[in-house]
DNA sequence: GTCTATAACGAGATAGAC
DNA sequence: GTCTATCTCGTTATAGAC
């Protein structure tokens, strides 16, 4: 109860960091053991084995992002302020020049052990089952618009916000990023009239 | 000349796959020595290190992406067709369970040498271009719909696909990826009015 | 151009003392 | 809970024979 956090969560803390920079295939033990001056053999005390690891670390990142995105809800915004803080949520990522913990595993995905591999799915899964209630909510609300099923329109902001991040690290300007998911909420903001005013009065 | 393809091409071509399915840190010389039956000691001879056969790689698979971009624009299509093959030249790859070769690379960016760096960053600068060109061939014959700079929704185009890959393998679900990519082009066609006439008569 | 053999290092992981 | 010491294996890479 000493120190402010105990030597797991900052185990967690440094791997997250690495996999969002690196890859999960892009860090070791020796990293870890580095950055935070104890052995390899005191890190296996905490995560036996890197797959156990691995799985821990989808877990918690999993957690809290559902929990802001419970927030977000829990705010009472329209749907285009919901997708807007959505956005940001990759955006805060990116400023640090992490990709988003689940899509840097989507792209080593075959290399994963299967528990990471399901953890990953569960991941996309929640983030396009809350998009898609947004969305309804935005049709409901007339302030957005979009064609098909609001399950295909979550699936394309998941897509373009992940790739606008994998495509936007190389080059690191967040401008980029910022230009492409305005682009693409632009595309989904109801053509208000001039003016202001609600397209349907009733 | 007696076999129909070098030992250097077909150590491209492994290397290639591997690298678009497993990405560059996921996969090893003995992985590609074990698939072409030849030992590990003759691929270094035709590429000394595997950051050489990472820049070969690039080169070889922009050349040929940069090549079927061109004869996309002999075909003299207009731009909706030609955004429909572009999106093509990533379902392909999708098809085969392979992620875009520097779309994966990116993902992996921060641990790559130097040159291979460059090489990823250049084949993004030539995708945009192109998409840059084909949206303004679209916008002045009236056949697409966008707002501001041509280069902004160039690279929304570039995210959107690279993501909708990224996120779509590991469902191993085509469709996925499908509905994405037309969501997003959806997005960009001029809303042409009913009965099929043109929107500017003059 | 391909081979055998090996070097040199880093990886994940374990045993057992403290 | 952390350590030292060690193991085993996989990795990139080289030397030198054929």
């Amino acid at each position: 109860m000493a120190s402010s956090s105990s030597t797991a969560s900052r185990v967690l803390d440094t791997a997250e960091r690495l996999v969002q920079v690196r890859g999960y295939n892009g860090f070791s033990y020796a990293d870890i053991a580095a950055e935070l001056q104890i052995t390899k053999a005191s890190l296996h005390y905490h995560f036996a084995t890197k797959a156990d690891l691995g799985e821990a670390l989808i877990s918690r990142y999993s957690a809290r992002f559902f929990q802001a995105l419970a927030e977000v809800d829990a705010g009472g915004a329209a749907a285009p302020a919901k997708l807007a803080a959505y956005a940001k949520l990759y955006a805060d990522a990116l400023s640090e020049q992490k990709m988003c913990l689940c899509g840097m595993l989507a792209a080593e995905y075959p290399t994963l052990p299967l528990p990471m591999q399901a953890a990953v799915v569960g991941f996309f899964d929640h983030n396009e089952g809350w998009l898609e209630a947004v969305l309804e909510q935005g049709r409901d609300e007339d302030s957005l618009a979009f064609a098909g099923p609001a399950r295909d329109t979550a699936r394309m902001i998941v897509s373009g916000l992940e790739g606008a991040m994998l495509v936007t690290r190389p080059y690191g300007d967040a401008a980029r990023f910022h230009a492409a998911a305005a682009s693409l909420l632009a595309s989904l903001t109801a053509p208000a009239e001039v003016g202001g005013g609600r397209r349907r009065p009733g």
